[in-house]
DNA sequence: CTCTTTGTGTGCGGTAAGACACATAGTAGT
DNA sequence: ACTACTATGTGTCTTACCGCACACAAAGAG
């Protein structure tokens, strides 16, 4: 069997780079699997590596003092986790946890920036990734403030779907809670209700997107505006 | 008169550059001034030059399909306006209007891009400030879905108060309204019980801030979250 | 097959903030 | 000073969501 091209290694950027960055890299690539619930980084803790995620999904996440959490964005196999690394920071102030398992490829710090210094089509698309990235993380902002827990939950449904490499999602309603900044009640009110309209089905921990086209019906407008800014600018 | 170093220009960014991209930078910074209200950038729309606020601040905003707005950031002497440009976007899908009148430097995209480019300590201040941002805008996503619009004001005068150069803030409770995206006369109930505990005074689109230590007591812990990833990361 | 744990359903009272409606008070223009 | 306008104050009614309390149901452990 003959190796694998670039385009196929299931991550977008690795998948988007040229040949010639690509050979320098790939060495250095390791593939490698995320669990369910793993703690990828911790607020302001140290990053050694920088992950691109193929079949596994990520969450950056706030943790306020008294303990109730929100999540500001989700990175799959689009994006990249860690930032902060070639941004200069080497760490953040929010914690980054596996919401779907599966694998990805880990880079050291290291090799990363080394190539990211080159300056060149590598950088471009980390930094291109960057602003699709504050684009989720803005509209995230938007959406918190003027959007029910319903449309915000369509919202959240969609994308992870997105993310996910099959129509079950496993998770809680109090998982999702913690990602929606709400309590675990109101999760379950939406829930149902989205059920009863045939959206979704789900059990203990297992939810099944049966409806894509009437959760996009039922979402904001913030679901779109996010999509479209990251076609524009890595499509 | 001997000309004026680098860390005169009022613009912590570009104090912050060593001399030699200084002196390349000079020429191309022309300073202008910013009057109250002025859009600097359009959503979507073209981005000729980045501004680095001296004495004025910009806000970075949305707006909904039905109207409704609400700011995702805030950048004043201590940034840059126009990230995207070097983030290799072009564009952005927020609109960025100026906050509190007053001058900055602006300084052709072409010009900044070619230095940006050179890799060296512009660009590195460049992508750090950008995190401070990312940590700003992210902080905002969070505090909007769980704190109070009274805490949200605190916030919101804090960090405007730390951009201006005056302890009075020009601005009606129907523009604060549309910052938080909350109602007018939430800002206006919310504003009464600060000016009753005597932290500020207002009069029809003048508030004075009279009492920060009370504002410091009073806000949630999103404003000292953001300006400690600042300090770290820029100080 | 029981016991325990974990996840979901539901009801109730409380509260923050929304929408709307209008009163009043500064400020600017003539 | 009169007028027009803009900014703020206030009240009422409604709604979304919170906090709490507890019932029930599914899954896993022994």
């Amino acid at each position: 069997m003959l190796q694998e091209p670039a385009h196929m290694t299931g991550n977008h950027l690795l998948a988007a780079l040229p040949n010639e960055p690509y050979e320098r890299l790939r060495s250095d690539l390791e593939p490698m699997t995320f669990a369910l619930g793993e703690v990828v980084y911790e607020s302001g803790g140290p990053m050694p590596y920088v992950y691109f995620p193929t079949t596994s999904h990520v969450s950056l996440l706030y943790t306020m003092i008294d303990g109730s959490t929100a999540e500001m964005g989700l990175v799959g196999n689009e994006g990249v986790v860690g930032i902060a690394l070639f941004m200069g920071g080497e760490t953040t102030p929010n914690r980054a946890m596996v919401q779907g398992a599966g694998a990805a490829f880990r880079m050291k710090a290291k090799s990363m920036l080394d190539e990211f210094k080159r300056g060149g089509e590598f950088q471009h698309l980390m930094l291109r990734y960057t602003q699709a990235l504050i684009t989720q993380i803005s509209q995230t902002a938007v959406c918190n403030r003027l959007h029910s827990v319903e449309q915000r939950l369509c919202r959240w449904l969609l994308m992870t779907h997105d993310r996910a490499d099959s129509d079950q999602l496993d998770m809680t309603h109090e998982f999702i809670s913690n990602m929606l900044g709400v309590r675990r009640e109101g999760v379950t009110v939406a829930a149902q209700r989205l059920q009863e309209a045939g959206m979704i089905k789900y059990v203990r921990g297992h939810i099944n997107i049966l409806d894509r086209k009437q959760l996009l019906a039922r979402v904001c407008e913030c679901y779109q505006v996010v999509n479209a800014e990251h076609e524009r600018l890595l499509g």
